[in-house]
DNA sequence: GCCACAATTATGTCTAGACATATGACGGCA
DNA sequence: TGCCGTCATATGTCTAGACATAATTGTGGC
């Protein structure tokens, strides 16, 4: 836990508190002079911490105010994690859910996917994303009821569950694994494509801190979709 | 170019320098005294700056010696830009690359791709890369020489242009598009596949601050290849 | 009650030092 | 020539202040 330099490890308990749950999105952190005094230094040396805090986007600062934890954020980690309602309305085409199946139920071992989650409880969802009413993507999702129990009481029929989590669980490492797949006749028929219509097949897992949040498998019909990553000068100074 | 305070001053003029290529990878950027004296600030204030430049990855910093411009990074953006004969060697395989042509000439407006280059000097070369000797991507690029003249001197049959290019030009920016597409009968018969068979099309432009430098599209069997993307901790304090 | 203005307060930027630490350079010695 | 210890030096971390700036809070006048 000890970085070694002061700064660094006033940071770190920080980031702890934040990353564990223990100081929500919105929560003020202890003001410069307080922290001067628990650690029993300089100010600038407080505001070297918080600094680097605020360009790894965890917290924001707002003069007279304090510093605060900040909300979950979407886009300061230079590469979207794709929100497909987001992105579907920004085309200005009409967003459609379906919630084909939500189960309740223990990780099994036998699924590689269920067992890397590594949770004892998970929601196991299954939902179709539609454009203008047409089939845009299937989408097959595990989240873990141990890292977010919350999650057992939303009403993914409603709000998208990629929407929920981006709002309400900040996430610090993500994994993309993206391939192209000829549509078997099972998913041929959800999306309403011809089969073997190349796919592209989108699965992500995502993780805050050492715990797993999610795994989500999404599958796009070829022509429907680009996925676009962008990126560049960062969360740095421009902001 | 002035950002307001003076650090980001400093830090944005040393950036245009290096950006620009008058301080190639490798060059000694002037010690903290003398960039105190030019600017008639404490060295706090240079440290800021400097200190801001080693996590965006422009420069590196050694005790004793001084501050250096980073040679071009591969990883510390994120995510990778894969280089295929890197990943084709990391997973123990053989990797081969055939030049399939090569032609320098000035852009064409009417292909869009060739346009959006703004160069009035190209590179267009096509290639194929394979792993154990199968086809395993191939690749269409086009590099801009007014951005890089001097990859008009390179042997692209012996180093694979994407492993060129990522070695010996600094990248600011970069935008990925990501499609699966079903193989027609030309694509097919160069990667020896099935017509028809689905496969990840990659397309990738890449920039140096303001200019454009390449265009590829690279297409891969979609049996043969997961495009992977980590994101996390970052550049940061981690390294 | 409502609005304008001043006081307060936390952060933002910067200074002029201090001491620590790694490392390149140089000279002496084998 | 080649190895090793010393020294000079540039960066790394930190301090105890200063003044600037923005925003909230409290106050007074209408």
């Amino acid at each position: 836990m000890s970085t070694s330099t002061l700064h660094d490890r006033i940071r770190a308990r920080i980031e702890t508190r934040i990353l564990s749950g223990a100081w929500p999105p919105g929560h003020r952190i202890p003001f410069e002079h307080e922290l001067m005094a628990r650690y029993g230094c300089a100010r600038m040396t407080v505001s070297k911490a918080l600094a680097s805090l605020v360009d790894a986007g965890l917290i924001e600062r707002r003069r007279r105010a304090g510093s605060f934890v900040a909300q979950p954020r979407v886009h300061s980690v230079v590469l979207d994690i794709p929100d497909i309602q987001a992105d579907i309305a920004a085309r200005g085409d009409t967003y459609g859910l379906k919630l084909l199946s939500r189960q309740r139920r223990p990780a099994k071992a036998t699924i590689p996917e269920e067992k890397m989650l590594r949770a004892s409880e998970l929601l196991a969802l299954r939902c179709l994303h539609s454009a203008n009413g047409r089939p845009f993507a299937l989408e097959e999702r595990l989240i873990s009821l141990d890292a977010v129990p919350a999650a057992a009481e939303v009403d993914f029929a409603a709000v998208p569950p990629g929407t929920w989590l981006l709002g309400h669980v900040p996430w610090t490492q993500a994994e993309h694994r993206i391939t192209a797949v000829n549509a078997g006749n099972a998913i041929a028929s959800v999306l309403e494509i011809a089969p073997k219509t190349a796919c592209l097949v989108l699965e992500r897992q995502t993780w805050r801190g050492a715990r797993h949040i999610t795994h989500v498998r999404q599958t796009f019909p070829g022509s429907e979709y680009d996925l676009v990553a962008k990126f560049g000068p960062q969360t740095r100074h421009g902001r």
